[in-house]
DNA sequence: TGATAATATGTCAACGATGACACATCCGGA
DNA sequence: TCCGGATGTGTCATCGTTGACATATTATCA
């Protein structure tokens, strides 16, 4: 059915391998059989069997990207950024999906594999099992983990500085006056939550203020619901806090919520800010928030793993990516 | 360096051909055999190349999934949910994205092609080209379209019932005594917006109120700047609006952001109502918004697909989706 | 006892593109 | 005139898997 090198080759009259000289632009052609073929492929509507050209070439110019989804991460934008800088540098880029899962994992990574892919993004907030990331090594996989830091031969990694972001995010807080800050944010079940939660305390420590003086409101897991219910906790405190420090949006939007249905204004009446800047302009008021670098993020991911496709090393590189904080006025003096 | 079924082979002392019985469970092997190959396969880390299979069975197993991008439409969303259906069904969905871009939709057409895709899922509020239609239907290429509806051969459509779903939303308003209801929506592009505006007309035709009554307030295009810059707009008339239809949640989240800046209270000085439900129950108060049945889209459009791939014909058949009027209570009695 | 069916295994030509290699021809310079 | 390089083209084994076909052995029944 579909037109192929054998079929170019009769209608221009020539030898495959001189159409494959013509499609490659490579080796001597003579201008006339150049013509003719290139007549042939337009008029026959033929497009190259990548597969076959994979199997030969022991290269599918694919790259596999796995997303662990997970309710309130920023993880369909990060693959959106690295969708779009995979196909600049003219990769394919395969995504599959899962939730939290090891099994999934398991036979997602077994289908990239058997694409035989020329790299893998990961992009998770957990870690690949030592099997899986031993499959992935034996064969020469070059892999760049997103967001956790594996400091494993043959992985790179992206990471984001969450402890830094944190920090600032809460010093924004101290240093209008606030005192009595609040943190929102899920138990810590990850690297992630951890560095959020320790940026708080960093910041809230270096103020003076102690640790049995803070307020953490752990959440279940991110979310609208779960930040909603929280501020309501806080708020019915005795002495409730004058700024809320969300670890996410999603939880800032669900905190909102709260105050809006008390008529507690942003900012005059409470200092709020967020994190991941994924909602936090869409909201009434437009409030504070953490963003990630994603505008370089594409980028800085396809370099490390170009670098490593070249040549397959057992380094582990790392790039940290800086958080940058979004005023928007929704923190203010007290 | 990777196990191949000739490696297999050897270490379990068969052939290739047992080697292939036992992995497709097919044919008869010896418990014996069995045991060895898949003593081997475990051994050696064997996982068949997924390439060469397809190369000699013509079907790749993968389905193409073509997503043109647009700022403020659900396709994100869609896209995941097909992905979601896909991979349950064996399938392996590979995503491409673009923007409006009839030359970048050449190219992925071209590259789905080159991987010989066993379909192609195109979620757009664009028309492919002719030519690109063609040259899917030459090569027999499944293809189901969601949100535009072709009525093309070989070409099975998904679509959402955007009038009707626009018209109950307006109608929610009529029926709770408001008059003055204004339509804030981008100027029609394409075949979605002018099918909620057109819901809007119906629906208050159907109240008779005149067309030159109407207060429709066209944006240049979806986003929270456009939806804020609307309601201001619409807020400084003589005679505001009691009621605001927006034909995207991220309209409305922008005219929440106008009415919380002049102090105008949701529900209780104004009403407002979303569409698509991507971010309506994140506002706060969280809105009433229209939302398509995502929970269905996967499973119709992986059956449309897969019908079509056992059997290519060249009837078009079409899918409606109805949409949900999601009430939160944000459009209140006058 | 021989015919037949069921069981068990191996051989080999595909699939479509690649690229190493061989073979031609032509030109310019020694 | 002969040689070497540039130019132009074709042949064929190969990539890893599949499946049609051939072959061999054992069990079953008339």
């Amino acid at each position: 059915m579909d037109a192929k090198m054998k079929d170019i080759a009769r209608e221009a009259g020539v030898s495959t391998a001189t159409v494959g000289r013509v499609l490659h632009k490579r080796g001597y052609v003579s201008p006339d059989a150049k013509k003719r073929v290139e007549a042939a492929v337009q008029k026959l509507g033929y497009v190259p069997n990548t597969l076959a050209r994979a199997l030969i070439t022991n290269r599918s110019g694919i790259i596999g990207c796995l997303v662990v989804e997970h309710a309130g991460n920023l993880h369909q934008e990060i693959s959106r950024v690295v969708l779009a800088a995979a196909e600049a540098r003219g990769y394919r880029l395969f995504t599959m999906q899962t939730r939290l899962n090891v099994r999934d994992e398991d036979e997602l990574i077994r289908q990239f594999i058997g694409l035989r892919v020329d790299g893998l993004v990961v992009i998770s907030n957990i870690y690949l099992t030592r099997e899986q990331l031993s499959l992935l090594r034996t064969r020469q996989v070059p892999v760049v983990a997103i967001e956790r830091a594996y400091f494993s031969p043959g992985v790179d990694n992206v990471c984001f500085r969450d402890v830094e972001g944190a920090e600032e995010a809460v010093r924004h807080f101290l240093e209008r006056g606030h005192r009595r800050v609040a943190f929102i944010g899920p138990k810590p079940f990850a690297q992630t939550e951890e560095d959020r939660l320790e940026g708080f305390r960093r910041a809230m420590a270096a103020a003076g203020i102690p640790e049995y003086g803070q307020t953490v409101a752990l959440t279940q897991a991110y979310g609208i619901d779960e930040g909603r219910a929280a501020a309501q906790r806080l708020l019915a405190l005795p002495e409730p806090p004058t700024g809320l420090f969300c670890t996410a949006d999603s939880l800032a939007a669900g905190a909102m919520q709260a105050l809006y249905a008390r008529g507690v204004r942003v900012p005059q009446d409470i200092s709020i800010s967020g994190y991941d800047n994924r909602i936090a302009r869409e909201l009434a008021p437009p409030i504070d928030s953490v963003e990630p670098d994603l505008d370089n993020l594409g980028g800085v991911t396809m370099d490390l793993l170009s670098a490593r496709m070249e040549r397959f090393d057992d380094a582990g590189r790392t790039e940290w990516l800086r958080m940058r904080y979004v005023d928007r006025g929704t923190v203010t003096a007290l």
